[in-house]
DNA sequence: TGCAAATATGAACGAACATTCATATAATAA
DNA sequence: TTATTATATGAATGTTCGTTCATATTTGCA
């Protein structure tokens, strides 16, 4: 992986900085909980333990699950969306969040089995 | 993903703002680097696409190849080590810089892909 | 209309961070 | 020892960023 652009660079940078905050991290975790999936065992979500299933939950609930202000949640979530790191869709006076793609989820996949794992040399 | 524990939030946190720096990902980018391999046609690293083969280079030579100087590569090779993202082995008056694992690999892996794809959608 | 619920936003403050410059340490060779 | 090369480190500076508080906007409903 040589001669990488300094876009490409850039655009790394402000992916990996996006996710790298405690409270997004609590936020896009959130996102990736299995509660609201209703898929049969073929699927490999969440409990499934694997990524291609879609969960969104809207900003109070967010807010409460995670412990935080409504107002720093909606912040940060802007944040996430102004990266690309999430999706939103409109219900009313709602507003649903969920992650952008798999790549997300991979990324906080690997971030998390990097961290719980023990030592694994290579 | 439910119930993760503050302290493995902090840890993601602390890996993710560790990687999430133009010139630590360069600096990385470059150890990821293929130019050094010589493994055969079986391996699967650098070149070969893979993420087994570790690849180590010295303080100056990164600092000359990512246009960097010497005090600044110096103390991001710190930051990157203190985080547990890269490994050192001295050698004389050198000392030789390598990623740490197949986790970080793969996080770079993961980001660089995100980044140069087009949308894919789930 | 007016009210309530859900979400978004702007200002402000303090903390954290990347970089540079100058200098220190460590190892090797003469 | 002295000189040289490679690397590390401490201080200083300017900037960026997360959070809070107060308030604005939007939507649905009486």
């Amino acid at each position: 992986m040589k001669d990488v652009k300094f876009t490409t660079i850039k655009k790394m940078e402000s992916l990996l900085e996006t996710a790298s905050d405690a409270t997004r991290l609590k936020i896009m975790l959130a996102l990736l909980d299995d509660d609201q999936c209703t898929c049969g065992p073929e699927c490999e979500c969440g409990s499934c333990k694997a990524l291609h299933c879609m969960i969104e939950k809207c900003v109070n609930d967010i807010a409460f699950e995670i412990e935080a202000s409504q107002s720093l949640v909606s912040h940060q979530l802007k944040v996430l969306k102004d990266a690309d790191l999430v999706r939103t869709r409109k219900e009313g006076t709602r507003v649903y969040y969920s992650l952008k793609d798999k790549h997300i989820r991979l990324l906080l996949g690997v971030a998390y089995e990097h961290v719980t794992e023990e030592n694994d040399h290579d």
